[in-house]
Formats: C-alpha cells, sequence, structure tokens
RNA sequence: GCCGGCGUAGCUCAGCCUGGUUAGAGCAACGGUCUUUUAAACCGAUGGUCCGGGGUUCGAAUCCCCGCGCCGGCACCA
C-alpha cells in the first residue's frame, strides 16, 4: 500500500501517547545552534551541558550505543546516546527515533574517538513526531519534479539548496542596502492595476467583486515609480514581484522578482555604474568571485562593463548595417545569444520602446496593437516628469547567474508547476 | 501551443532495444544480534495499480495509440 509509511508511524503515535508522552510536545529551548556547540569545545575535552533542537538525519545504532545526526537550521551535529548513561528505558525511547523527528537534547560535547564533534545525550524531547520517511541519506532527492513540488522536502534533503536561497536572500539585502545609502527610498506599488503597463508582455488579469471590476496583475513597476518621480521623491526603487502571462522555461517563470529603480537628473551612463556597484555588491554577498565562471563558462563582473551601441553590435556579428526593428531583430538573433560577458547595450531603436511616448505616437498614428494607453500616467507625467535614469534587473536571473544555478526554478522557492496528478 | 526525451518500491536505480517463470538491487522502514560508529555492520522477513486508459498478442514494465506529469528545445518573453 502506498501510505503504509504512514499507519506504521502513526501506531508509533499511538504508543507514545499512550506511554504519556507528548509526541508534539513544547517548551525545549535550544541554548546553542549545532555550530555555536561545535564552536565551543575548542581545544576542551568536554563542554558543560548544551541544549540542541533539530531534526534526526540519520540514525546508527552499536549495540548500546546509538548515534544520531541531528540537523539544525545551519548545520548538523552528531549525537550519542549511550544504554549505561541515560538508563534502560530512556535509550530505548532514544532508539526508537525515526529519522525525521525533530527532538531537542541536552548533555555536553565531546571528541569521539574518531574525532567526530559529539553530543553525548543526557536527556532529550520528541517535540515533532516525523510521520513520513525522508528521501535516501546517500543518493539524497535527485527527482527535480519532487524537489520542486515538495521544496520542504528537498530543503531538509539537501542543504546546498539551503545555501542558494540563503544567498538569494543577502544578494537583495546588499541591493537594498547600497540603494538605501545612496539616498534611494525603498517603495511599495500597487500589484493590483487598472492598466498594466511599463512593458510589453500579456497579463493575468482578475476581478474585483466589490467594485465589479477587472483588474490586471502588474507587468512591471515603472509607471507608478516614475509617478513618484513627479511627486518629487528623487530616488525610488521597488523590488517586487511581477506577473507575465507568458510560458515557462529554464529562464521564465510567470511570476518574478522585479528590481527597477528611477533617479532624478541622472544620465544613462550614471545608471550604469548604478548597475556595476549593485552587481559587485550582489556578487559579493552571494559569495561569488567577480571573476567567476557560469555553467562552466567564465563570466568576469569585473567592472567597467563593455558598453557597446547596438549597432555596433550587430555590424560586429553580422557585418550587416541595420535599424529599427530589424536592428532589434538582429540583435536578438546573433548577438543577444552569443554575448557572455556583462554588456550594456546601448542605442535600442526607439520602435521597439515600450516608453509611454513612442507608444503614444504609434496609437496616434493609428497602431491598435501597440499598448493601452494609462491615461492617469500621462496627467502624471503632464505635471512634469523631472528628466531621469532609471534601471530594471530581473533578481531571479541575477541570482541564477551568482550562484551559477541552471534553472530560474533553482532559485525561486515554489515555481509555478501544472497540478499534480 | 508545437517537437523530442523521460515516468519501475518511501528514496536512488537496473530490467524495456531483442515481449515469456511469482518484476530485481541498494538505502529507508520492520524483527533479531552487536557499547565509540561515519553513505554502506551481520542475519531474517517485508514492501510494486511498473504514471493512467485503451490496443496488439497465447502472454505486455517491455510493442502500438491516447491522456497526464516532469525535463529540454522552439514559440511568447525578461
Amino acid at each position: 500500500m502506498a501510505e503504509d509509511f504512514l499507519h506504521d508511524r502513526l501506531a508509533k503515535v499511538e504508543k507514545l501517547r499512550a506511554s504519556g508522552i507528548d509526541p508534539y510536545s513544547r517548551g525545549f529551548q535550544p541554548t546553542h545552534s549545532s555550530a555555536s556547540a561545535r564552536a565551543l569545545i575548542g581545544e576542551a575535552e568536554r563542554t558543560e551541558p548544551v541544549s540542541l533542537a533539530g531534526r534526526l538525519m540519520v540514525k546508527r545504532l552499536q549495540g548500546g550505543v546509538v548515534f544520531a545526526d541531528l540537523q539544525d537550521g545551519r548545520g548538523r551535529i552528531q549525537l550519542m546516546a549511550g544504554r549505561n548513561i541515560v538508563g534502560d528505558e530512556e535509550f530505548d525511547r532514544f532508539a526508537d527515533l525515526d529519522v525525521g523527528d525533530i527532538v531537542g537534547v541536552t548533555g555536553p560535547i565531546f571528541r569521539t574517538r574518531r574525532g567526530e564533534i559529539t553530543l553525548e545525550v543526557h536527556s532529550f524531547q520528541l517535540l515533532t513526531k516525523s510521520l513520513r520517511p525522508l528521501p535516501e541519506k546517500w543518493h539524497g532527492l535527485k527527482d527535480v519534479e519532487i524537489r520542486y513540488r515538495q521544496r520542504y522536502v528537498d530543503l531538509i534533503a539537501n542543504p546546498e539548496v539551503r545555501e542558494v536561497f540563503r544567498a538569494r536572500t543577502r544578494v537583495i539585502t546588499a541591493i537594498r542596502g547600497l540603494l538605501d545609502e545612496r539616498g534611494f527610498i525603498d517603495v511599495e506599488t500597487p500589484v493590483l492595476q487598472e492598466v498594466p503597463g511599463g512593458g510589453h508582455a500579456r497579463p493575468f488579469m482578475t476581478h474585483h467583486n466589490a467594485l465589479d471590476r477587472d483588474l490586471f496583475l502588474r507587468i512591471a513597476l515603472e509607471l507608478h515609480l516614475k509617478r513618484l518621480l513627479v511627486g518629487g521623491f528623487e530616488r525610488v526603487y521597488e523590488i517586487g514581484r511581477v506577473f507575465r502571462n507568458e510560458g515557462l522555461s529554464p529562464r521564465h517563470n510567470p511570476e518574478f522578482t522585479l528590481l527597477e529603480s528611477y533617479q532624478a537628473y541622472a544620465g544613462y551612463e550614471d545608471v550604469m555604474q548604478l548597475v556595476e556597484d549593485l552587481v559587485v555588491v550582489s556578487a559579493m554577498a552571494a559569495g561569488r568571485p567577480l571573476e567567476g565562471a557560469y555553467q562552466g563558462e567564465s563570466v568576469d563582473l569585473t567592472p567597467p562593463f563593455r558598453r557597446e551601441r547596438m549597432a555596433d553590435l550587430v555590424l560586429e556579428h553580422t557585418g550587416r548595417h541595420a535599424e529599427g526593428e530589424e536592428l532589434n531583430d538582429l540583435f536578438e538573433e546573433h548577438v543577444e545569444p552569443r554575448l557572455r560577458q556583462p554588456t550594456f547595450v546601448l542605442d535600442y531603436p526607439v520602435e521597439i520602446s515600450p516608453l509611454a511616448r513612442p507608444q503614444a505616437a504609434l496609437r496616434a498614428a493609428g497602431n491598435v496593437e501597440a499598448h493601452p494607453m494609462d491615461e492617469d500616467f500621462l496627467r502624471a507625467v503632464e505635471y512634469g516628469l523631472p528628466p531621469c535614469g532609471g534601471l530594471g534587473v530581473g533578481i531571479d536571473r541575477l541570482v541564477m547567474l551568482l550562484t551559477d544555478q541552471p534553472s530560474i526554478r533553482d532559485v525561486i522557492l515554489f515555481p509555478v508547476m501544472k497540478p499534480e496528478t
């Protein structure tokens, strides 16, 4: 039976309750983490008792001694429980714990004969009984479908995955730190919008019941951030989720995290330097050397990044002179796939710009395919938008690059999946 | 949406091409032995709608068709 393992564990739960032990108890206070407990021992033979809490990952029985590995938020430490230390009853109870159970343990730290730093269990408390078996200890969890659908299992079984997401958090913190330091304010603008603007993308649609009004999930941050520049904030940024109703790929998730910033009176040279600085602090936060590699290809993030006009890049790669949409098409087909090092591509043809003004001009000229007009944004701009420079960075892709992950799903905790069958 | 690959025990995988006893292994779980182990001690007994549905055949995990999911590519796009 597919769920027999549940019955075995549930039977254990009932047995524990019958013997007066709460399989989901509270009140245990760890005094240390596995890492700080390790650090505690230094050159000493033995420490004072410490208390740790975490999940049992491996259990090795050796007659009257049982070894187990306890995994907590940052690492692992070995536990040793001896029959002649804790007594028969406690020993049997410890030996009956399952891999996956969450326990609190108390005892001194010492080194085993083999030199392994180990907590000698003097007392322990079952905090949470686990009902499902964990993936195998040696091969771990490889099935990517389970890894993405049940990320909690992935995070338990694959510690390197935790590190990727810790790196992601550090990158975002570092980006905020740099922007805050430079006088940008961190703002939040609407996700639900009447007119999804700021980019070319098919939006997700939703509906507000009380207003009986269709709304769209935002596809970009730009238009609201610019409204804030009109309002007098001179440096603003937002790191937020945007939604695009498009296909999935190793580089596309329908919801992703975008950084956009706008700075009044800045030119694009200022913005390029800001991007370089953001990349450098992000790489440092991720622990990635500037001269590193992505998926086996070396990628040097040392500023200054190459700056080239799109027309020059197209000429270099195709030998052709082009402009307008043709230039962009040639660029996307022949240049973009070959760019490996960070490169600022300058002077995009105005025809492909998603900016409101040329779009408005196209609409005025009768191109109904152009983006719908955001009348309120126009009104805001009519009050006067200061000249400004802005940037947009896909945080997920930046983290992919910095943590050397092949798929965007590896840097999004819960990527979009089709319904489970 | 289109094309290709993949889907076998809780996990990691054989078996499929070339159809043929009751579908295998390791780890986990279960019963025993073992007092300092390091993925993996020893002995024993378990565990499967072989993704789902149809078809071909005396006989299908294996061949064919349809569906679902995952991965990759294309399209859309950042």
